[in-house]
DNA sequence: TTGAAAGCGCTACCAG
DNA sequence: CTGGTAGCGCTTTCAA
């Protein structure tokens, strides 16, 4: 004969009837004298429960103040309702109006957001990436620096079906989907423009072009134009320093001191132009009366710099919904198979260019 | 007689060799033929393993690419090594400091960081503490709006055991802690600076302060410092806006339309500085030969304005770093009652303001 | 030095 | 419409 002894739990712990907090589903369940398997459905079922007893959990739920953990929820559901983001840094404007963007649509779509700054850092990169996966995030948004190396921890983290896509630039992959301008094409765009308003001698200032590759469109961008209009680019005209104000400062110095008579400057970051439009004017050049200017990203400050300025806009909010969206649909529908969106770019023209060619 | 039935735990799940991803820890064991608790220890007791067993762990863990699954442990260990940080919007340079320097230091320390816009809303900021309870973050990082209602918010936190610390600003609260600024303080300093300079007309512009405690100091700060100089201060010379650029460019305008003859605007923050700037540049007042600026928050950008910005220093990244170490003191040693931490401020003198009183 | 097993708080399946 | 119960992946005694 077998005879099947089954412990009953005891739960002590939960037995004293206040708590300091923490509060289990199990405490608001004998409360309420249900079943856990009813409170439970009173959160995503609530239909399919009587209205009374509904009421009675409510009342209860209400007067303990019962919070559930979502932690452990995620822990049946597999769904932890997170995204990890991954970006450069905060510190640059346009930074900040991807992460706003990226993190209001996932609110709104129930998503929570976990963010982590890589500070140009590779190492950082993976370690971030390592703790997104650790926290089983649902999926990655990538701001970072894109390069082989990193699209390929993307795509491991595919194979724990962890969908991921990139931003700011457009890449070619089958399950890393990303959602960015075309960084040549715009960057020829805004050297045409300059050309187009009759210049000729111009120098570029960029961030570092040989990690990030958005940076290196942009770059060639710039010497494609040039070269297509039988211009000088060389690398005695592209400064590549780094992403902070005072690289647009030393940049245009460098650049004014190696080519004096340059009559435009285009730096491919607002950051780098604005620290460019200071340095300009230490050095008692007028823009544009002397030299002209233009930016990339259309941060917000661009429009009030004095001249205000001519720039490059990025559409970094919409790119961030974007993503979330194109993140969020590849989540639901469980699809592999990575989608590339272009957005559009466009050239703000406002006063930092002179346009040699008008009446 | 008692016989005690226990039934074998199969797995059918984890039986089949290969699985796309999400390895546990029981095929960890299973592959390295040990239990889980001893899988386990390697991650949290190494020492404690004969070297040979936690070699072929190690090597297991490596070929199968286990990734543990840190929301699972949170679950036993309580501590979900996470803090939720709120903040009103990450769009301003000022705000961004504060997060870069929040999220370095939290990485430092192994936590990881989610965070939430308000966008100055009460009610996110509402939803957002309850998500951030919703998922057992370890401690709180306030910057919002600090008003009673919010504070009464983070004091229920506390009953869940869970502790905040407030930033920005200094508040008097037995359980909530806090590291800020004397904005009274600072913004008396900053009129101060005016005056002993020379200045007797002039007008504040700032920020929705009515909601803002740390406005509302600012405010006082300014008119107390100008009354205690028999100067005047009133709602004709004191501008209310929102935050952003353009309320600096409108708020200028408005000023300067009722008081063409100010000798100085003191802006409340650099961005509506920075809007000012550009505004009285507009109207064709130089700053500073015509009219003094004066700004607050020392963002990066304030030192390559043109002119360069004087304006308040606050210690963005050390107050981020020491609102993490004060939260994470007080998860450790489990204590309730708050530390009120004060930073200087300090004067950052450079070219908006013109002094009369200089030889 | 290691293993067995009891949970952590919640969901979801299967009965009723 | 509701309850019982078996896990989710991990940690942590307790025992060996």
């Amino acid at each position: 004969m077998i005879l099947l002894l089954v412990s009953k739990k005891v739960n002590t712990i939960h037995n004293s009837t206040e708590q300091q907090g923490q509060l289990t589903i199990r405490d608001i369940a004998r409360l309420s004298g249900v079943s856990t398997a009813t409170v439970s459905r009173l959160f995503h079922n609530p239909s399919c429960l009587k209205p009374d007893t509904k009421a009675k959990i409510e009342a209860v739920i209400e007067k303990h103040q019962y919070i559930p953990n979502l932690n452990a929820s995620a822990l049946t559901t597999k769904n932890t309702m997170t995204v990890g983001l991954i970006i450069p840094t905060v510190k640059s404007s346009i930074h900040s109006a991807l992460i706003q963007s990226v993190q209001d649509t996932c609110a709104e779509l129930g998503y929570s957001v976990i963010m982590g700054n890589t500070n140009y850092s590779e190492e950082t990169e993976k370690n971030l990436l390592d703790i997104m996966l650790n926290r089983r995030v649902t999926g990655i948004i990538h701001a970072g620096t894109v390069n082989p190396k990193f699209i390929a921890m993307l795509r491991r983290a595919a194979e724990h079906s962890i969908p991921s896509v990139v931003v700011w630039e457009n890449i070619s992959d089958n399950e890393i989907s990303s959602v960015g301008i075309d960084n040549y094409r715009a960057s020829y765009d805004a050297t045409q423009y300059l050309i187009d308003c009759g210049h000729k001698d111009m120098g570029l200032l960029l961030g570092p072009y040989t990690t990030m590759n958005r940076l290196a469109q942009r770059r060639l961008g710039f010497m494609d134009c040039m070269n297509h209009n039988n211009l000088y680019a060389g690398d005695d005209t592209i400064i590549s320093l780094s992403h902070e104000v005072r690289d647009g400062v030393m940049g245009a110095a460098m650049l004014i001191g190696k080519h004096p008579r340059l009559t435009a400057i285009y730096a491919a970051s607002d950051v780098l132009a604005f620290g460019a439009l200071y340095s300009l004017r230490q050095m008692g050049r007028r823009v544009p009366k002397d030299i002209s200017l233009v930016g990339f990203d259309n941060i917000e400050f661009s429009e009030y710099c004095i001249p205000s300025l001519t720039t490059v806009n990025v559409p970094a909010v919409k790119m961030g919904k974007k993503a979330v969206f194109e993140l969020v649909d590849k989540i639901q529908h469980n699809r592999l198979q990575a989608k590339h969106i272009y957005l559009e770019h466009e050239i703000i023209i406002r006063d930092s260019v002179a346009n040699y060619r008008a009446t």
